[in-house]
DNA sequence: TTGATTATTATGTGCAGACATATAATCTCG
DNA sequence: CGAGATTATATGTCTGCACATAATAATCAA
């Protein structure tokens, strides 16, 4: 009767999660119904269903409309990638950051990023290569298409004071878009960028956004060997 | 006056997240109160609440009790990787897939490993090396150690049958982890185990997972240089 | 002037009740 | 027996209200 504080819906979601933990509640069964859980916690079936979503939203549990929640067998555990902002993580390391336009053209994309974008055979990009440097050594070298009808705006931007990235990200917020990444020989571009063999191993992360249907940019990233690309949980 | 069905929170997060995109509500800028947005909607705060909620799960806002509901300058946007469950993949790419157990041990970690999971010196683990095929060609060499005062049951799976990242998932789930991605040269086993030559590029994958404080394996992934591992959003 | 105290305010969370909606399970009819 | 209509049920959402909590702003005392 004296302690009996109000449940939180943190206080439930945790309990639950233990009872996941420890089998109480196996994978693939059916976990109670929100109302015997409100009445177990004395509490309202409202601050049940916040907890049970916040756990069926981290991947724990499979809710569904008069079937029931169930615990998921074999989560798909996921991690999440801060999308790299280069200045900012030089930056975060207390390094001086640095970038340098290396070359700039306006035209037709290759046959290659036109397939990746879905860009009809004349649609004008531009192209834009540049050099990442983290206290003066090469960090990142960046091969980048932007799509002008979608982004008119970078034709009259100074790309040599601001970079691509950080411009887009000020002025282009996309809706969806795709990473992928992998590992390459740097080859001759890189190479010479980023100051190692042609041959050497380098991460590539390529990157497209689109704002609904629209195209906005390809880029592809190649880092440094020494590079780590972390991501969290 | 017709229409005027009662708004869902979806409705009017959709609505506010416009109002980002073409900057009614400016960058850095306050969005007005709850109660305010509820009066223009027609609808209860607690609707707004849940849209406003979402839109700061997402990244796009800044809540903070009496400061109020500020709009992110540059949203830092996140990209979801589903950590790869390579049976999983394999399988759903029509591809068969098969594993190998090419060596199994038991005994301390090297200093490198120990210091990943900072384990004592003598802390006894279970080194793994093993080989997963996609069609009965390499697709992923891994090396991995287990914690087996952590996990003990490991000792006694079967793991000729089953992978260990497959028994890890089944039997011992994990509070928290963190993985990190780079590429550099194959190396001897690696090389041996893909059927590519030592120099060749591979990306390699480290990961490593904790129940709490005890730590419980870690393991580095090395795939073939065709791989391309994705990113979501 | 400065430091502590108090008021104000916007968000965070809780409750009870109602209705909406998806869907598993059942029933009905050919 | 099978297809289609119906029902029952668990979750999804909304309302209106209340109080909790964090953090700024205003006030007051030394």
């Amino acid at each position: 009767m004296a302690g009996e504080r109000a449940a939180s819906w943190q206080s439930i979601r945790d309990t639950i999660m233990l009872r996941i933990r420890d089998r109480t509640y196996p994978p693939g069964e059916l976990i109670p119904n929100e109302a015997d859980i409100a009445a177990e916690f004395g509490c309202a079936r409202a601050t049940v269903n916040r907890a049970l979503r916040d756990l069926a939203e981290e991947g724990f549990l499979d809710r569904r409309r008069k079937a029931g929640t169930r615990v998921i067998e074999a989560p798909q555990r996921k991690a999440t990638l801060e999308i790299p902002q280069i200045r900012r993580e030089v930056e975060a390391r207390g390094q001086v950051y640095g970038y340098r336009l290396l070359a700039r053209a306006t035209g037709p994309a290759p046959e290659e990023v036109r397939a990746r974008l879905k860009l009809p055979e004349a649609e004008a990009t531009l192209y834009l290569e540049s050099l990442h440097l983290a206290d003066g050594e090469a960090h990142m070298f960046e091969q980048r298409w932007v799509v002008l009808r979608t982004v008119p705006g970078i034709a009259s931007a100074d790309l040599a004071a601001v970079s691509p990235n950080e411009w887009l990200v000020r002025e282009a917020p996309y809706t969806h878009g795709g990473i992928a990444c992998h590992a390459e020989p740097a080859g001759q571009a890189a190479a010479a960028a980023l100051g190692c063999a042609p041959a050497d191993p380098v991460l590539v992360m390529e990157r497209q956004t689109w704002l609904h249907e629209a195209p906005i940019t390809y880029v592809r990233e190649h880092f440094a060997q020494s590079y780590r690309l972390c991501l969290g949980l």
